[in-house]
DNA sequence: TCTGGGGTCCTAGGACCC
DNA sequence: TCTGGGGTCCTAGGACCC
């Protein structure tokens, strides 16, 4: 692929870049544990259950692909190494590689841990040549982290990471074949481009929708120049529609969003052996709601909805939700939402997976933070509790009896059945986990 | 060949209010 | 007494991304 017209591209011709970290997770490992230099390596999840989450080259070479069952990978690679992937390590790489960006531009967008979008509008004044800047990344990114990465250049997002994409390495024929590291699309080249593309090729485009298309006999992007939106929208949806219409003519709107708010946040896990029964999903809520509710406190958030989700060993999966009226951060309020809502679920399946999530963030007043302040504490134990007490105990445990106020309410007082079984009512009960939580002497008795 | 864990966005239907 | 239409919020499910 060659990068004509050779003319450099100005800032106004090339304005977003995007970079891709090459095979992230498994290169940071490699960094880690040079033994396994020239060894295929993934990182994933080892077990029946297991995922590939990033393979190296090497592993490539052998079939082996990210989003892969790990018993899949083993098969075309007998010899592939699976490592159960260290987040931390990776989040501190990542934060490495986005400061690298950030020299050159504050206007970046990452896209998880390993690429992002970067705008170079605000460096026109500066005299900043993109194809200049993209190599001096890759330079600093090589020098400084010992990562390899691709660049794309272009004039949107979507041709940015498609020529990204195109800068990779590729495996022809079970042999590595280096990429160009970066590559531009000017203006020209795009409908070119575009004409050779599969529909799957399109951001937004996975196996439901390609399969959807094929079916309305679209297969390469430049069918969709043919096909009437309004069609196309009573098969996908209007939104989709417009989205892919628009991108089959190579027009993308979207822009570089810095300090992109997280909506929701969560955690879910397989099991390798699937659960049966309320009582063995009772565990796991409890552990997933200290989880949710340390990440709620450690991004000082409060979240409104909890929604628990399961999911069977046919792989079909249901979920719950409830909204209270009030934002909570506590995991015995969460464990007790996730439990009515698991109370609500017909569990006679076995289940292979169970989530627990938290949307629909408030702030916390500014009453709240200035009564934190105002114990002007030292230390990060001391704020916290101040943070405890600022938000009250009392409200804690009147968030938990108005949840499960809610939850009978739509789902009838047999809803936390097993909760009542330790005493005589559910929010007595409520109540005594609240307080083996917080402590005994304090003055929420009267709930 | 069989699908993880972190998320985002869209849709449709129902409840409720004006 | 019966009724419309629009807006907003909530819920459940589906699809997608890395």
């Amino acid at each position: 692929m060659s990068n004509l017209p050779s003319e450099a591209p100005t800032v106004d011709e090339a304005p977003i870049l995007h970079v891709d970290l090459d095979a992230f997770f498994a290169s940071v490992e490699i960094l880690d544990d040079p033994s396994l230099v020239g060894r295929p390596v993934a990182v994933g999840g080892a077990g029946e259950r297991g995922v590939i989450a990033s393979a190296t080259y090497e592993a490539r070479r052998y079939g082996v692909r990210s989003g892969m069952a790990s018993v899949v990978a083993r098969r075309r690679c007998p010899t592939l190494v699976i490592l159960p992937g260290r987040f931390e390590r990776y989040e501190e790489y990542s934060r490495r590689f986005r400061a690298i960006v950030t020299d050159l531009t504050p206007t970046i967008e990452p896209i998880g841990l390993d690429e992002l979008f970067a705008d170079l509008r605000g460096l026109r004044r500066l005299g900043v040549k993109p194809l200049d800047a993209a190599w001096e990344l890759r330079r600093r990114i090589e020098d400084e982290l010992r990562l390899a990465c691709g660049v794309g250049l272009a004039r949107n997002k979507l041709f940015a990471k498609l020529a990204s994409k195109r800068s990779k390495p590729t495996v022809v024929e079970g042999r590595v074949r280096a990429g160009e590291g970066v590559v531009w699309v000017s203006a020209p080249m795009e409908r070119a481009w575009l004409a050779e593309l599969p529909v799957s090729a399109l951001w937004g485009v996975g196996p439901a929708t390609t399969a959807k298309l094929a079916r309305l006999g679209l297969r390469w992007v430049r069918d969709l120049n043919a096909v009437d939106e309004a069609t196309l929208g009573a098969h996908l949806g209007p939104a989709m529609a417009a989205t892919l219409v628009a991108y089959a003519r190579g027009d993308d709107r979207r822009e570089v969003v810095v300090d992109r708010e997280a909506k929701s946040l969560g955690h879910d896990q397989t099991f390798a052996q699937s659960l049966r029964g309320l009582d063995e999903l009772r565990n796991v809520l409890r552990g997933h709601a200290g989880i949710v509710a340390r990440a709620l406190r450690a991004q000082h958030q409060l979240a409104r909805t909890i929604s628990l989700i399961v999911r069977f060993d046919d792989l079909a999966s249901v979920s719950r939700s409830q909204t209270l009226s009030f934002g909570v951060d506590d995991a015995v309020a969460i464990e007790a939402v996730g439990l009515a809502l698991a109370e609500s679920i017909d569990l006679r399946q076995s289940v292979r997976l169970v989530g627990l999530y938290a949307s629909s963030f408030v702030e916390r007043s500014d009453v709240e933070l200035q009564l934190s302040f105002a114990f002007d504490a030292g230390t990060e134990d001391a704020l916290e509790r101040a943070r405890l007490t600022s938000r009250s105990r009392q409200a804690n445990y009147e968030a938990l009896r108005d949840a499960i106020d809610d939850v009978r309410q739509r789902f009838g007082r047999s809803a936390l059945g097993t909760l009542a079984d330790l005493g005589d009512d559910g929010v007595d009960v409520a109540v005594q986990r609240g307080r083996a939580a917080f402590g005994p002497n304090d003055d929420t008795a009267q709930i």
